[in-house]
RNA sequence: GCAGCUGUAGCUCAGUUGGUUAGAGCGCCUGGUUGUGGACCAGGAGGUCGUCUGUUCAAGUCAGACCAGCUGUACCA
C-alpha cells in the first residue's frame, strides 16, 4: 500500500447501512405480510443467495460486460454462479428439482435479499428485499384474485386506507387478442408493451411519441419509436382509454373479487408489466398518495408490487406446462412509503442506562440491572469513564429514556437517582445560564431504593 | 449504455480580471465541569482544491483528456 495514503470508510454504491428504526419498521411489516400469507394457508420456504447462472435466465456473463444486471462468478469447477436477482426464477427451479415431493397445488411465500448489478439511482438499490408468494398448478384465475385479496389486505392491516392505494389489474391476452387484430408483428410486441408501461411516466403523448417515431427525453436524448402505422396506433390508444377492453377470462377473476368490496381493485388495461414471462392477469399495487424523495419534491413513484401469471416458465427445466402465479412486493419500497406517510412506528423498548459512578459499586448496579430487566425494560450499565457528564451525553445519544444514578449520597439515603431526560431536554429549552441548568438537574428526582420498579411502571408504563 | 449538469474539509457552500500560508457555517474532538445532557465560552483535529497533462514567473481559478457524482433516459429477469 502506498505510503501516507489511508483507507478510505466507504459504502459500496447502491448498498446501505440499516438502521435501528428502519429495522424494526421492516420487522414489523414482516410479521404482518407472514402472517396474512400463513391464513390463507401459504407455506414458508427459504432458498440460497447463489443459484447456478443458467437456471436464472438468460442472462449469462459475457465478456464484454463481465456482469451485466447480475452479481456473477466462477465455481472451482467452472459452473458460473449468480446471485439472485429475484424470487421467482429460484423458485421455478425449486418446484421442477422437487416436483415429486412437494404438494400440488403448491403454494408458497418466501422473503429475501435480491441483488441486481446495475446503476443505482434514488430508490434503486443493489441490495433489497422482496416478498414472493405464488401458487403452482392451479390455472383457475380463482388463486390469481386471492394473491391479489391477500396483498390488498397486508396494504389494509398496515394502515393504508382503500384511497390511499389501488391494485390495478389487465391481462396479456387481451392484449395478444388486439395484437392480432390490428396486425402487429410478432417481434414488435415487446417494444409496443414496454412503451405502454411507460404511460403513468411519458403520459399519453409520449407513448404515442414511442409507438410511432420516438421520443425526446428532457436532457435531449432520444429513442428510437417502434414506427407503427397511425391506424394501429390509434386503435391501441383507443384501447388503453376503454375500461370496457376486458374479455371472458377476466369473468372468474372478477367474479371471486365481487365478495371483496371492500378492498381497492380496478381494471386496467395499461397494467402490462415489462417481463416477459407473463402469460395472462397481470397485476400492480399503486399508491395513490403523492410521495416526495428527501429533497420534498414530488416524485412518481410507480408500483410497490405487482405479478402476474407465468405458466410457461417452470416448463424451462423439462417440465410438462406447470401453470403458476404469483405476487411480489419491494419491501424496501414499501418500507419507504410507511415511513413517509408515517403508517408504523418503531417500537423499540425505551432504554434504562444505569450511570456508573463509583466502579466498586459494579455489583450493586448488576444487581439492579437484573431486577430492571427481569421487568421487561431493556437496561444497560455504562462501562467507560466515571465522569458523569459523559455518562449523561452518552445517554443523550443513545436516545435512552432515564439514567438511573447511584453515587455516595445515595447510598448513604439508601434511595436511587432518576433522570428523565425526555422531560429534561423539555425544560432545557427555558434555560440559557450553565449554572441554573446544572443546578436544576432537571428532569431529576429522588425515589426510594426500594420504589424502583413501581416508579419505572409510572414513568415507562 | 446515451444525454445534460456538477466536482474545494465529514456535510452545505464561499473563494474577486490567475498573485503570499485555501476560508465560513454546521458537525466532530478536548477543556471550562472527576455528581449533571442543552445553551454558552475557549481551544483542537480534519484539504494532494476529483485525477493527469498543458499554458504561465505564478493555477482552486485558464485549456484539454480522463475519472467520479447527480439528474433525465434506456435496458431490467
Amino acid at each position: 500500500m502506498e505510503k501516507n495514503k489511508k483507507l478510505k470508510a466507504q459504502l459500496p454504491k447502491g448498498f446501505r447501512d440499516n438502521s435501528e428504526d428502519s429495522i424494526d419498521i421492516r420487522n414489523q411489516v414482516i410479521n404482518i405480510i407472514r402472517n396474512e400469507c400463513e391464513q390463507f394457508g401459504f407455506k414458508n420456504i427459504e432458498t440460497p443467495a447463489l443459484e447456478y447462472t443458467e437456471a436464472l435466465g438468460k442472462f449469462l456473463p459475457d465478456v464484454d460486460r463481465p456482469s451485466g444486471g447480475v452479481f456473477s462468478f466462477q465455481d472451482d469447477d467452472g459452473q458460473w454462479l449468480s446471485m439472485r436477482y429475484d424470487l421467482t426464477a429460484p423458485l421455478a427451479r425449486y418446484v421442477a428439482e422437487n416436483y415429486q415431493f412437494i404438494p400440488k397445488p403448491f403454494k408458497r411465500y418466501q422473503f429475501g435479499s435480491v441483488w441486481r448489478n446495475e446503476k443505482p439511482g434514488p430508490g434503486r438499490y443493489r441490495e433489497f428485499i422482496q416478498f414472493d408468494a405464488d401458487a403452482i398448478g392451479i390455472s383457475n384465475n380463482y388463486i390469481d384474485a386471492e394473491l391479489c385479496v391477500i396483498v390488498a389486505r397486508i396494504f389494509k392491516k398496515i394502515g393504508f386506507s382503500e384511497n390511499e392505494y389501488k391494485i390495478k389489474y389487465s391481462s396479456r391476452i387481451i392484449w395478444e387478442n388486439l395484437f392480432k387484430q390490428i396486425e402487429i408483428e410478432d417481434m414488435q410486441i415487446p417494444a409496443v408493451l414496454r412503451a405502454v408501461d411507460k404511460l403513468d411516466r411519458v403520459g399519453i403523448n409520449g407513448v404515442k411519441d414511442l409507438l410511432l417515431k420516438g421520443r425526446e427525453d428532457q436532457s435531449g436524448d432520444f429513442m428510437e419509436g417502434v414506427n407503427l402505422k397511425n391506424d394501429q396506433v390509434n386503435k391501441i390508444l383507443d384501447f388503453i382509454s376503454n375500461k370496457n377492453s376486458k374479455d371472458d377470462q377476466l369473468s372468474s377473476f372478477e367474479e371471486y373479487l365481487q365478495n371483496y368490496k371492500d378492498l381497492p381493485f380496478e381494471f386496467d388495461p395499461t397494467v402490462v408489466r415489462g417481463l416477459e414471462y407473463y402469460t395472462g392477469l397481470v397485476f400492480e399495487v399503486e399508491l395513490t398518495t403523492k410521495v416526495v424523495n428527501d429533497k420534498g419534491k414530488e416524485v412518481i413513484f410507480g408500483s410497490v408490487a405487482g405479478g402476474g401469471r407465468y405458466d410457461k416458465l417452470i416448463a424451462r427445466f423439462g417440465k410438462e406446462d406447470v401453470p403458476a402465479t404469483g405476487i411480489s412486493i419491494g419491501i424496501d419500497r414499501l418500507i419507504y412509503a410507511i415511513e413517509q406517510f408515517d403508517k408504523i412506528q418503531s417500537n423499540k423498548k425505551p432504554l434504562i442506562i444505569i450511570a456508573n459512578l463509583i466502579p466498586e459499586q459494579i455489583s450493586n448496579y448488576l444487581s439492579i440491572a437484573e431486577v430492571v430487566r427481569d421487568e421487561g425494560y431493556a437496561c444497560e450499565i455504562f462501562y467507560g469513564s466515571n465522569n458523569l457528564s459523559k455518562q449523561l451525553k452518552y445517554s443523550d445519544k443513545r436516545k435512552a429514556s432515564l439514567v438511573i444514578i447511584i453515587g455516595e449520597d445515595e447510598i448513604k439515603n439508601k434511595t436511587i437517582s432518576i433522570k428523565n431526560l425526555t422531560v429534561g431536554k423539555e425544560l432545557s429549552k427555558n434555560i440559557d445560564s450553565r449554572e441554573e441548568w446544572k443546578e436544576l438537574k432537571a428532569g431529576q428526582f429522588i425515589i426510594n431504593k426500594d420504589d424502583l420498579i413501581a416508579e419505572l411502571k409510572k414513568i415507562l408504563g
